[in-house]
DNA sequence: AAAAAAT
């Protein structure tokens, strides 16, 4: 028998006999929004997104008993031992906050999993799990709501997936006209696509649905799949509050919220989007919210999303890239740069594979790159957000494939996009912020793989120098002395996006962070020096900067 | 100044 046959026969009875109750609260009138549930009728062109969207009034009072305990914590959590708790943490750069926080699984077999889970993870071959999923699954599991904070390609997203299918199993199967259980929302439509297909890989063994709501496609298939009834949605908020507003689908059965990419939404603009979203869930819900950063627009978000959550952080709470990608930063001219990217090109053609990804930093002159390449005979495509998303769909398909295996782009694919064997990115322009500058670098060496990052600097970029210098040395990487030149052309630190916005130098960056990991110190006691790992010094490579 | 996201 499986766990959800089990799992659902055992709440069944109690269930249906609230069902009569539940449409009290569900599709009925008293409790819920006023009549008629979101929104009023559909005389609602041109206006703002979500305007129409009202906040339901949410009376918890009134929900019938199963509503009200929708989530039982998880009896496949099992805790470790305290000693070896504190070892794994440490071993792992793990760092916390929160109450009562459960202990860490190292091994699968730590966990009493429902059969269909260890099905999958031994179908996949997993062989342990990730620190992110290892310290994340206990925290899900039990109910709490999270923030983690990882970079992208630490198993994040099984990371929130996993727990999101044992809930959904410990809950009533959807009825007609229920909405998801379990929603995702995501800042760009091919992340959308791509935590989908992570989704249905784990999901469809156990006829869990799994749909993806986003804009540029059309919408028929979309609004097909969440009538038929999808138990999880994954969706970009634009297209989701569409759907809201005509009423194509609800939030009424949404008791997992999960925000991916949190500080990349924030920076995209979404963040009134999300709160219509979010307003339309009841408040009692699970939240999981997961950023590569932590500021403070995200921590507000936190506050206000969160309850009595846990932190977890996994690696260094200070700008870091991955340490399997050697970094090469070429400070060079403008005019230069076609050039040297000719040059790599033949470097990089001669390996074996050579899967490249070249960040530009406009649209436009990602159009022409991408020609000039083509012309002189390189099997290049290009992806921006001009494109339409079909072919977007197409070129990444190609890329992910490798018949196309040179892959030029804009910001739009710098993050979370997981590709296997990206060797090679290319920065032919420097990002405008040196965040970004860590994200596009991960598209390569994911998984415990290496790879090599070119960046061609200008004195364009003088102000990033002291960022990506910081970076480089974190990654124990040799730093290009021109760099330092760079860096002395403008004082240290320029303003970033990436720490508060609005007038923060690098100075302010370092009293941020200090105060982070005073915070944590308080938090749990434990706050291991992450500082300390700095200034590592040179490497053993050799590399051939100012070619 | 630019990128992303609903039509």
């Amino acid at each position: 028998m499986t766990y959800r046959s089990r799992r659902s026969r055992s709440r069944s009875r109690s269930y249906d006999r609230d069902r009569g109750r539940r449409d009290d609260w569900g599709r009925g009138s008293s409790s819920y929004g006023g009549g008629g549930g979101f929104g009023g009728r559909s005389s609602l062109k041109g206006k703002q997104p979500g305007g129409n969207l009202r906040k339901p009034r949410w009376d918890l009072s009134k929900l019938t008993p199963f509503e009200k305990n929708f989530y039982r914590p998880s009896d496949a959590v099992v805790n470790r031992p305290k000693h070896e708790v504190e070892k794994y943490r440490n071993d792992k750069d793990i760092t916390l906050r929160g109450n009562n926080i459960p202990n860490p699984i190292q091994y699968f077999s730590d966990f009493t999993f429902p059969d269909y889970v260890e099905t999958e993870i031994r179908r996949q071959n997993y062989e342990y799990p990730t620190p992110i999923q290892a310290q994340g699954w206990p925290i899900a599991l039990s109910g709490r709501d999270m923030v983690g904070i990882a970079q992208t390609g630490s198993g994040k997203t099984l990371g929130y997936i996993m727990p999101a299918i044992i809930h959904i199993n410990n809950q009533p199967y959807l009825s007609r006209g229920d909405g998801p259980i379990v929603l995702v929302l995501a800042p760009t439509r091919e992340l959308a696509q791509q935590i989908l297909t992570v989704a249905q890989d784990f999901g469809s063994s156990v006829k869990i649905r799994s749909t993806c709501v986003f804009g540029g496609a059309p919408k028929g298939p979309q609004i097909r799949d969440l009538e038929r009834g999808s138990e999880i949605c994954i969706a970009t908020p634009g297209r989701l509050i569409d759907f809201l507003e005509c009423e194509k689908t609800n939030l009424r059965r949404c008791t997992y919220l999960v925000l991916d990419e949190a500080d990349r939404m924030l920076d995209m603009g979404f963040e009134p989007q999300i709160r219509k979203i979010v307003d339309q869930i009841r408040p009692d819900r699970q939240t999981l919210m997961w950023s590569a950063t932590w500021p403070r627009e995200v921590r507000n978000l936190a506050e206000d999303f969160l309850k009595d959550y846990v932190q977890l952080n996994v690696g260094s709470l200070q700008l870091s890239a991955n340490h399997n990608i050697l970094q090469i930063v070429d400070v060079c001219q403008e005019g230069e740069k076609d050039n040297k990217l000719y040059q790599l090109l033949n470097e990089m053609a001669q390996e074996k594979s050579c899967k490249t990804i070249i960040f530009i930093e406009t649209k436009r002159k990602v159009e022409l790159v991408t020609k000039s390449l083509r012309s002189s005979g390189w099997p290049a495509m290009c992806i921006h957000g001009d494109k339409s998303q079909q072919e977007r769909d197409w070129v990444l398909k190609e890329f992910r494939s490798g018949k196309a295996p040179i892959l030029v782009a804009t910001d739009v694919a710098a993050r979370g996009l997981d590709v296997d064997d990206v060797k090679f990115v290319i920065n032919y322009d420097y990002p405008s912020c040196s965040e970004d500058y860590v994200h596009r670098i991960g598209r390569t060496g994911r998984s415990d793989k290496t790879g090599t990052a070119y960046t061609f600097f200008t004195a364009d970029n003088c102000r990033q120098a002291k960022d990506l210098i910081d970076v480089l040395k974190e990654a124990n990487q040799v730093v290009n002395p021109k760099l330092y030149e760079m860096q002395d052309m403008r004082g240290g630190g320029g303003r970033n996006r990436w720490r508060g916005g609005g007038g923060g130098g690098g100075r302010d960056r370092d009293r941020d962070r200090d105060r982070d990991r005073d915070r944590d110190r308080g938090g749990y006691g434990g706050g291991s020096s992450r500082d300390d790992r700095r200034g590592g010094g040179g490497s053993g490579y050799s590399n051939g900067y100012g070619r």
